[in-house]
This record gives structure tokens, sequence and C-alpha cells, in this order.
DNA sequence: TGGCTTGAGTTACAATATAACATAACCTAT
DNA sequence: ATAGGTTATGTTATATTGTAACTCAAGCCA
């Protein structure tokens, strides 16, 4: 049987990949209020932390906001471009930035164990065609 | 003369550069207060804003902190390694690395604006002579 | 000087996140 | 099967981070 804390996580990574965009944390909570009446805060930020510890979700740190990972097999940390437009993400996977960024900080000793990576722009639907102004 | 807004992103500019670690927005009105004390959190935020677009100051986006710049000249965007265990932030400058992230997130027409680089693990000192366990 | 414009000060609150404790589910040995 | 121990979840309350919106003061210029 699955425990309630998966189904927990399994409901809140459904709302993330039926939206697609960066949801806050309470954004999913109002989602999920519909099911679950009294759901809290702390039940949606566990299923979140559990959801990011097996690599199911990203967390936008420039956003407080998260969204379901896109390619599902790697477990490497991804580039995420983010669209200051119309807000959507996208995953890109670079292992030789990872490489190098672990030795441009390796060099005064430092030894990486996770990599935030976030380059906020304008995506190629928002910059070709600026519907107005 | 100088105008309240420039003395007051002087004063926070200085607990910044007096602390050297990551501040909240909280900790630096909480030094501030012994000199100002009816100061309030936008004119902090005003203040740390204005730095930010002066170049004076980061925000750590990964930890919703403040940290004073280190570097002075260089207006690129840089590299920051934090370490968990202690807190201390270096800054890199590495613009293969930054020109690098722009050609991939580009293979999408992403054109990039701003680069969040931020690198947790840990720092020589602590990963050198762990002093317990 | 008196109105206009700009930006800082202030109040109040919104949004994000977690500590701490209560409760329920599960497991194991008897 | 059940009592006791263990772990996960539910719940309450509150901490932390950030901002909207308004008030007031300073500088500017006719």
């Amino acid at each position: 049987m699955r425990t309630r804390g998966e189904q927990m996580q399994a409901e809140v990574l459904a709302v993330l990949r039926r939206r697609g965009a960066p949801l806050s944390a309470y954004d999913v909570l109002g989602e999920l209020r519909a099911a679950h009446p009294k759901i809290a805060p702390p039940t949606i930020y566990r299923a979140l932390g559990a959801l990011r510890e097996r690599g199911r979700v990203h967390r936008l740190e420039s956003l407080n906001a998260y969204i379901a990972r896109q390619g599902s097999a790697h477990q490497h940390a991804s580039v995420l471009s983010i669209c200051d437009n119309c807000g959507t993400v996208e995953e890109s996977v670079a292992p030789d930035v990872l490489e190098r960024l672990s030795q441009v900080v390796g060099q005064s000793g430092f030894s990486p164990v996770r990599h935030v990576i976030e380059v906020h722009g304008v995506c190629s639907a928002c910059g070709a065609g600026p519907s107005l102004a």
C-alpha cells in the first residue's frame, strides 16, 4: 500500500506537471485545497522536499517557486532558463559547464555539493514576436 | 550634500562589509536599529535594491541573504561559492563559464539578462580540518 | 512664495517557510 | 492479535522575508 506521504507527493507532483509553470508552495497548496480542505503548509513543504530529494522537482531559488522536472532520467544539476516575460522555464543539461564551474571554485579548495544555475532573460517566443511595444 | 537615501545606502553597505558574511535584510535592519531606532523594512530593501543596481551588493538567491561585493571593479556576473558549514562566501569571476552558459541557453533562442550562479559545498578551511567527526 | 515633482518615511500587511508538538500508521516480538 | 516502540504525518502557531500604498519632506522652478 502506498503510504499517505507518497500519495501526497504524487498529488503535488501532478499539480506541478499539470500547470507546467513555476508555482509557489502556496499555489500548490491552493490547488490541493479542493481535494484536501484542511491541508497545511508543512504538508506541502515536506512533499516538495521529498520530491526534490528524489529529483522530481526543481526549486527555482531566484523565484521561490517550484517546477516539475522535465527530463526524467539524469540526476545532474540542470541549467534553468527563466523567461521574465512569460514565466516559462527550460531545463538544459550542460555537463561541461558544471565541470568548469567545479574547476573554478575548486581553485581555492572548495568542494561543490550542489549547483544553482539559473539564467533570467527572454525566451525565443517572447523575443521573436513582441506583440506590442 | 549627500541625500538621505545615499546616506542610508552607505550605512547598509558598511554593515555588510563589517560583517563580511551573508546577512538577511532583517539582520541588517537589526544592526541599524542602534543608530536609527525607527527604521523599517522598506528602507532596508530600497537601500539593498539601489546597492544591487550599483553593483555593490550581491543577493544570494539560495539563502535569501545579501553580501557586500568583494572585487570592486568588474560588473560581470559572479560565481558565488557558499560554504554550508561555516557560511563564508567567495566570489569568482569566470567569463568562460558565462559565455558557455549563454551558448547553452541560446540554443533554444533564449537571451540571457541575468545569471544566478551559486555553488553550495564545503570550503577548504572546513574540508581540510574537520575539527570533530 | 507656492505649487509641482520626486523620492524617502511609515504603516500595514502579504507571501514564504519552519519549529514544535499531537496524532496516526506501521512494525516486531511475543 | 496486540502491546510497545518507532517513524511518518497532521496540526497549530509563529518566524522570516518582502512589498503595496500612502504620507510627508526636500528640492526645483515659475
